[in-house]
DNA sequence: CACTGGGCTTGATCTTGATCAAGGATGGAC
DNA sequence: GTCCATCCTTGATCAAGATCAAGCCCAGTG
């Protein structure tokens, strides 16, 4: 039984966390009453705004935070430079490097974000002494394996323009999954920047794929980042 | 506390699956005597060759496998057939996708392989049972991680001469990692369209890169897969 | 309003790696 | 041994995407 996302957002175990005075099923959805009313006192919830850093690569992993609302987007950087966005964690995931004691990448708000944070030592008791939350996590972590995984192929074996088309679909059905039909509208929460680094690619080739999406009728740009999907059955065709 | 497939290789915690007559600590080695010898009446000791299918893509999931000799490689195909390796295994990873129906990917073996089969309902009951099995997987499933997203650096943002590099540093670094000093000497286990396959090149870009590697007197190549690194050292330098 | 700067698009050109095409090694079958 | 198939290398050419270079759009500022 395959947990997806949604599943975790919808499960039933009823979750608040009162520091953050709303619900977040993510993690806490995996806790006891008794165990959230310990992490209650303990958790912050923390506004960022889009470009704050959350955790940089190699610092000392000091805590871990729950997405609330907004993406964060997760990167890594050779000596010289050169970027690759490695994920993006969308509410309610579950930010930080279990088990290291330094993060092996950077975690950036894209859009402005909203998290739950919680000290690394009282998550590690928590870890240490809650089965369901382990579970909880094996399952985050076997999810977001698959990810990257699905991702290596786009990046390892796709055309710039089935890469671009993906990506549009990733973000378009990860932001509302609620939107039924053939359309999706949307804000991109990511720069061309950001895009071309998750992507392996440049600023410009991104911007031609998009306009020439624009061209073919797949999508309309209204602003900038504000877009909309046409018909998703023809987006996923470009998909590879 | 970081574990590195060494550390977890050398823990001190005693396992004997009997029905390999073998000691194997991937999977074994967070289980108590109980439930090993539970374990040894239903695992199976199984023999693969090279090129051997242990699990196709999208196959019902009938089993999982503790890799005790040998490399097993994991891809993932698009539908016109541009492939993608997503994960090599060695010894003593565990093989297999908990927590899911069918397998996202194939697995496959890409040396000879001796293998640790145990039937899906037998792992998942100790699952079930073991909050030390299940941390041992989490932390399999976080390095796991860490790796797959270490190569979408790889993929996405180094050129082919930084990617052939990379990928005879990792094959160096896993297959023996008792030789000491500068050089290294083993048998690639795979042929160079897996190589291709796995850095998303063509076989003849990986060829002249070899080649190129050759003449800068950084590798030797004795049989097509026989291969001696003469400087760690230099061969690091040329990972980007 | 004009000015500025950052992010985006578009065009021209260049480079890296793909593709196409031969030919060379290696190993198994007979 | 010869034959054959498979895998690998090497060379010539091509094309996808990078790089270089303007110019555009738009929000923010004075």
């Amino acid at each position: 039984m395959d947990m997806t996302r949604r599943d975790i957002h919808n499960s039933e175990v009823p979750a608040l966390c009162r520091s953050c005075e709303v619900r977040h099923k993510g993690m806490c959805g995996a806790l006891t009453p008794d165990e959230l009313l310990l992490l209650s006192k303990h958790t912050r919830q923390v506004q960022h705004t889009s470009g704050d850093e959350l955790v940089g690569e190699g610092a000392d992993v000091e805590s871990y935070d729950n997405v609330m609302r907004g993406v964060v987007k997760l990167s890594k950087t050779l000596e010289d430079g050169r970027q690759q966005i490695v994920g993006l964690q969308f509410a309610p995931d579950f930010v930080g490097r279990l088990q290291a004691g330094e993060s092996p990448m950077t975690a950036e708000a894209a859009s402005d974000v909203e998290v739950c944070r919680v000290p690394r030592a009282m998550l590690e008791r928590l870890v240490e002494q809650s089965p369901t939350l382990r579970k909880r996590l094996l399952e985050q972590a076997l999810r977001e394996l698959d990810e990257a995984r699905e991702w290596m192929v786009t990046l390892g074996r796709k055309t710039a323009a089935e890469k671009v088309a993906s990506l549009l679909l990733l973000i378009a059905l990860h932001l509302d999954p609620e939107q039924k039909g053939e359309k999706r509208l949307f804000d991109l929460p990511m720069s061309r920047l950001d895009i071309a680094d998750f992507l392996g690619l440049t600023i410009e080739t991104v911007s031609r794929q998009m306009t020439k999406l624009k061209a073919d009728g797949i999508i309309t740009i209204t602003a900038n980042r504000h877009i909309e999907v046409l018909s998703l059955t023809r987006l996923k065709a470009r998909c590879g």
